[in-house]
DNA sequence: CGCGGAAAATGAATTGACTTAATTTTGTAG
DNA sequence: CTACAAAATTAAGTCAATTCATTTTCCGCG
């Protein structure tokens, strides 16, 4: 059974977590103080860290919320009809971009991304590159089931497609986060001109893939 | 005519910018102390923040010198006769992840790229942000030429097949820096497979472009 | 020469993330 | 009920980046 000891664990767990969200979406990440975050879970701010090895795994713990539900709603996607290879990809694709300002800021992506590449061998550093993996495969996942319904060239590696997508769309977010004012619009505008120029190559018209000589 | 002082300022500007250059390849960027920096170039601590914004500006202020590099190798290889565009993009790519590590190490990429991400409205924060997007421009201008001499499509938006390519090394060589342990061999395994792909779309073998319905 | 003021250098004080070692609390066995 | 091992909590540090009030240095001018 659960012990009082698990259960409070758990409890100081979320609310250290919920502090930490509301506090950085409030005031920003750098402004936000350990000590803040500790004052309003009520707990000591050496307490912070039996929970989150450091501000950054507390930042990329909300991240990690955010990427799973992300993961699961284009995992949906993937299960649903498409109409055609290029709409298909495209709305996974900006399903990503869409939700990733409902629980974050531009500036706790920015934040996130950040620690993320500075500290890549702790276990958020690890698990938000994980996460980045899982996200490409699941476009992989998109293109290998638009070839078996003969949408896509089956010529095609499925995986190295995915990762391509996923990438550009990837690189395009990290500018969006970056500049303050640009708006979602404008980002999906140039994930679509992008997307576009890539399927050319995914049609299979006639030869398909490029080999030297 | 220049002053003492302006001569003075020079000198400092660079005694400290190699100081810090030295001490961050040999120590890494988080184990240098900007006090060690100060002493290294014979200055006081505080005088380093009168020549740069933080320890993050004084990094990016490496990588610019180093991106200004690349950027002017880049280029003469654009002016060089093409083979072919495979090829040519190829080289081209491959020229500037080469470069990557003659003067910097991984860990100094992944804060440089951290710091650039963290304060992007800083001098060499937007700085950084400009690189990129030259570089980015530096492939869609061989795209372009490589249109003018009928090697790509011409139908091709160069800005946009440039922005794709570029995104897609960058990408990868971000995941390369992340991972100590991962070849250059490996990094260019991966960028070959993925610029064929794009390739693959370049090639205009009859509509090239795909429209919807 | 040397004086006034602007620009630059200084280094001690501040700040906040993170560590640690002592204290308190919990579940349990006797 | 009680004593104790394990786990959690905390308060009091450490450390390094950054700031800022003060001092020093340079330059044009009398």
């Amino acid at each position: 059974m659960a012990g009082l000891r698990e259960r409070q664990k758990a409890t100081r767990h979320r609310d250290i977590l919920e502090a930490a969200g509301t506090l950085f979406r409030r005031a920003g990440y750098a402004d936000t103080s350990i000590e803040a975050i500790a004052e309003r879970a009520e707990v000591a701010p050496g307490t912070v860290y039996n929970y989150f090895q450091s501000k950054g795994d507390l930042l990329l713990a909300l991240v990690a919320l955010d990427g799973e539900e992300v993961r699961s709603i284009g995992s949906e996607m993937i299960a649903e009809p498409h109409a055609d290879a290029f709409s298909a990809v495209q709305n996974l694709l900006e399903s990503y971009v869409d939700h990733s300002l409902v629980h974050l800021t531009k500036e706790l992506w920015r934040n996130a991304i950040a620690t993320a590449l500075t500290q890549p061998d702790s276990p958020f550093g690890l698990g938000y590159a994980a996460l980045d993996r899982k996200l490409a495969n699941q476009v992989g996942d998109l293109v290998a089931c638009l070839q078996e319904q003969a949408l896509i060239d089956r010529e095609i590696d499925a995986r190295v497609a995915g990762n391509v997508l996923f990438e550009i769309c990837n690189s395009l977010f990290v500018v969006f986060v970056t500049q303050e004012a640009m708006p979602m619009e404008q980002l999906k505008r140039r994930m679509a001109e992008q997307i576009v120029l890539v399927f050319a190559g995914l049609q299979g018209k006639n030869s398909g893939s490029t080999r030297r000589k």
